[in-house]
DNA sequence: TCCGATTTGTTCGTATGTATG
DNA sequence: GCATACATACGAACAAATCGG
């Protein structure tokens, strides 16, 4: 548990990193903050000291507590060059992730630049954290894969902020629509809707499609997936769309897909899925059903992962640039720190966001059922 | 008039000022100076909160307040209030690392330390730069996996710098023999041990051992390899023992094993493995040649990583700690900072290097053969 | 210029929690 | 278990500076 002290001195600092306080604003005096806080004046005085010995703040007696202006101190603050840049991710060490870091990493290492590495493990209440410390600390550039990029997001401030000390930052896999920021993508409405029309296109009319909808790619995807029923003309079950979030990735996608094999006579001969990782989950399901894959249903993941050839069954799958991604993310944040230094608007690089087009990697996990249903 | 908080804080820092008081000397309790000075207890924790915000003292809650070694924090409290660890692995994306670093870095971004990430291909050059880097910047401390720990490391130098420095430093998985540095290592020659005794166990006495030898694990398991053997009074052919380094890791070992399955009448039964990444390439070719395993042919990895688990033939392996190693690292290296900044010798720390001792994990890739051998 | 309300500065008292030896 | 020492928190009083009327 934290102190109270240091839960109102968080709150003041917040304040000030997010922007609602400005440069020699006055905020609220002691006695406003007791109420505010519920707690004593030593305790107000306390956090508000430390505050002050931390340079966010200073105060006038009988006028009141200021904020101060933290752009100029930042600048003293540049001794030596240390060049650094910020990578967050929702996660390190799980699935395409530590593939996406390493680009990056090794093309900045290779300009000399240090990074540092951060991960929200999906919950925006990291996010903030990070970015409060980011903000009150040296960068020279962010590269951000969103939290829960689905939902709107609480910390659209502490981006806006970023802009405001002109720190530049670009994001990878998904983006907060708000703020329109440069960013590194997939375009995951094809990449569904190729998923999708792969299996159509074998002959797959009964598809069941999972996806993970907090964040935007999984919403994309789905997108794709009714977009190619559509372009077909195949008419979609609404219960055979399954939507699930980070929390209940082990378990609800499984629990469904059970209750659907459980259902006698189900026509289902396909399973689209939000990423190799579930595929791999929906396999393991289906395998202590001693369903067969491809021969009895069809499964198509996305993101090309190692999973994908590695498991029994090699999947076929949507492939992911990863590293690759690391790489342009690396390349374009580079340029944008050099033209910030070169003094140029970031309008030059309007253009820069880069969408990757999907492809459609086929291996061994989905068959072709047009030819059975004929000769049937 | 100047403030009784004030006077109070002249006369503890003239006392340190003028050696009175020496650095790590423990000053007079709140308390004692409450009656000294005639003041309050709240006064004097002004007085020596202050002094502590300036660097002249320390406190240890339960032990006392102390004098802090002016000479040093003069150097480390110039560049402000930011903790940097920085992280030195051989690779970032690869294989169980990224779970290395998830541990260390949950655990230090914890305790509000900043991770930064080098990864050096497992090559010395740059491991020099990355060393020559992290010396010329402000770290508090650094973990180190080893860049071919199997071979003398021309960077000794550096980590002996560091130590001159005296910015602590800790390895996991391997250490540099030169340097008996603090470390956080598997047991490995136990666990090639554990590997090849359990084959043995299981009635094969024909085995091959792949051992990648430019970093000590491999060296080590190796040698547990060999002590299994002999444990066991089984002779080895010289020819099974087949060592390859990094760059050879994908073609020799495999084409090792194609030598070895091209002869007739080769009785080998069991492949004891460096690690899990190898045992499923010797699989791929295994299952290539159509030689069933475990019917015909027995295989252990080593690190159960996820690859154990996601293969076709789910490995019997030996257990790597992974974020539980990332951890203890990073548990470790803020133990060591702590205590440089208290002022305690290293030498208390000489009991922290932790060893694990490995676990096998058994699965289904290996078989006991040893009644078929009596019934045929 | 003074007054009074507000705001921060200094000081004391008290109580309870937690770590150390 | 106990004494010691620091940590956190609440309350109260008075001083000193500021600001608007």
């Amino acid at each position: 548990m934290t102190t109270k002290y240091n839960t109102v001195r968080q709150a003041i600092k917040s304040k000030i990193i997010e922007g609602t306080y400005t440069p020699h604003q006055k905020i609220s005096s002691e006695s406003e903050l007791m109420k505010e806080f519920s707690v004593s004046r030593h305790t107000v005085r306390l956090a508000i000291g430390d505050l002050v010995t931390e340079g966010w703040l200073y105060k006038e007696q009988g006028s009141g507590t200021f904020c101060a202006d933290r752009s100029k101190i930042n600048n003293n603050q540049v001794v030596g060059n240390q060049k650094n840049i910020a990578i967050i991710t929702t996660y390190i060490s799980d699935y395409i992730f530590p593939s996406i870091i390493r680009g990056a990493e090794s093309r900045l290492s290779e300009e000399g630049y240090q990074v540092s590495i951060f991960s929200t493990n999906n919950d925006q209440n990291n996010e903030r954290r990070i970015l409060e410390k980011i903000l009150s600390q040296k960068f020279d550039g962010v590269i951000v894969e969103p939290t829960k990029s689905g939902y709107s997001n609480p910390n659209i401030n502490y981006y806006l902020n970023l802009e405001r000390l002109s720190i530049p930052y670009i994001m990878i896999n998904a983006y907060y629509d708000e703020l329109e920021p440069i960013s590194i993508v997939m375009d995951d409405e094809k990449g569904g809707f190729l998923q999708t029309d792969h299996l159509i296109k074998l002959g797959h009319e009964n598809l069941i499609g999972f996806f993970k909808t907090d964040d935007t790619q999984g919403t994309k995807r789905m997108k794709g997936f009714l977009k190619a029923h559509r372009k077909n003309k195949i008419a979609i079950n609404p219960s055979n769309i399954i939507t699930y979030n980070t929390e209940e990735k082990n378990t609800k996608p499984m629990d469904e897909l059970k209750k659907v094999l459980a259902v006698k006579n189900n026509a289902i001969t396909g399973l689209v899925c939000y990423n190799d990782e579930l595929a791999m989950k929906l396999l393991d399901i289906l395998r202590t059903d001693n369903i067969q894959v491809p021969e009895d249903i069809s499964i198509v993941g996305y993101d090309d992962s190692f999973l994908a050839e590695v498991s029994e069954v090699k999947l076929t799958t949507i492939e992911h640039p990863k590293s690759e991604m690391g790489e342009a993310a690396a390349n374009t944040i580079l340029d944008l720190i050099q033209s910030k230094n070169n003094g140029k608007s970031e309008e030059d690089f309007n253009g820069n966001s880069t969408v990757y087009a999907p492809n459609l990697t086929i291996r061994k996990s989905t068959r072709d059922i047009s030819e059975s249903k004929v000769t049937s």
